[in-house]
DNA sequence: CAGAAAACTGAATGACTATTCATTAGCGTA
DNA sequence: TACGCTAATGAATAGTCATTCAGTTTTCTG
């Protein structure tokens, strides 16, 4: 089978995945669920996928490729000051979660299965994720225009803690409220502070 | 047995689930394992609890009842500011968890295994717990100390998606800080916000 | 089109484990 | 001390499910 085929099977094998863990959770979803949507025997999934975590990874890594792509173009911009990268790595971030509840429920909740897959994802993408933050409070240190006073790597886990919790907010309310109306508000609190000037 | 030896005796055994769960996981923590580290029989943990999953949620309730009792004090406190208030809290947030890694595990990871239990305990506990901090919001607003034009249930979520990020992030850490450190950047950046006056 | 290689199948395997319940032990009381 | 009641025991039950692999089908190639 020609690699852009088996590629092919491969995604919809992980669709499938995120549709039945979404909705199940990972230890409720068996191998035989998924095999069973994607409309594949039980074996053919170890063709594909060392095993059940594997496929929790996967789509993760999937999932983060998208992320990070995008917020680099953001980061590498030219002439866009470090503020307006930060507004916009904001909306992105909430736009692409909001866009997709199953994966985001995929993110929020399922991802954080256990210590082991936890620090498994953390260690890598999640890493390069805040990297980008990081780097764009730099930049506006550099500028003048950020507080020269805040500690970078904290500044972007702030950021990241204000984004995930309104991601998971709105992955457990019922209500059909868009996440990416959260941006402005979120990005006006975080860069002119609660306190009145 | 009495009241209290019984009550003794359930303290021991959520000691024991405590210790196992954060150790190994909540899915590979078997009742058989609980019971054995608290020495007792299997079907002793049946006596005390309804099933495994009760383990779980009595953990949760246990240790809400500490932060719940802590936090309604700081907010009922008399002739205290708002800010000051929130600066308490945060670190007050920081402190307990930071006190004791063990149970941060299970906060930070294990409570967030399944949309259902996550539903379960969000709904209870944890809505009183923001309705606190948002209480806190609103006395800062009427005191003219605080933006007006905040959501003050929105900016108590991004309180607390803030410090729950700072926990999640120590708890992954190898690193031996202290995570009440963090209480005052922390409390800075969310009252002053990152851009320059 | 034949033969080889690659994909796929799905029943069987081998573990694992939450929960139950018949039985035993322990405690307080009269 | 004997009785009755509560607490505790732990082997047995009744599943569940990830993973394998011998056999079958499909695709490729010369």
């Amino acid at each position: 089978m020609r690699t852009a085929r088996k590629e092919a099977k491969r995604e919809r094998l992980l669709d499938a995945a995120v549709l039945e863990i979404a909705r199940h959770g990972y230890y409720r979803t068996t191998v035989s669920t998924i095999a069973g949507r994607a409309g594949v025997a039980d074996g053919t999934i170890y063709l594909y996928f060392k095993n059940k975590e594997d496929i929790l990874v996967s789509i993760f890594e999937r999932a983060m490729q998208l992320f990070s792509v995008q917020a680099q173009k953001i980061v590498d911009a030219r002439g866009i000051d470090a503020e307006e990268k930060l507004r916009r790595i904001v909306a992105l971030h909430l736009t692409l979660l909001g866009a997709d509840r199953d994966l985001a429920v995929i993110f929020q909740v399922e991802f954080r299965h256990t210590l082991h897959v936890l620090e498994l994802l953390s260690r890598s993408r999640m890493r390069d994720y805040l990297a980008l933050i990081t780097s764009v409070v730099e930049q506006g240190q550099r500028e003048g225009v950020f507080k020269a006073d805040a500690d970078p790597l904290l500044t972007a886990k702030v950021v990241f803690g204000v984004l995930d919790e309104m991601a998971t907010d709105w992955v457990l309310s019922r209500k059909n409220t868009k996440l990416a109306s959260r941006a402005e508000p979120v990005s006006k609190l975080l860069l002119g502070g609660l306190r009145v000037a």
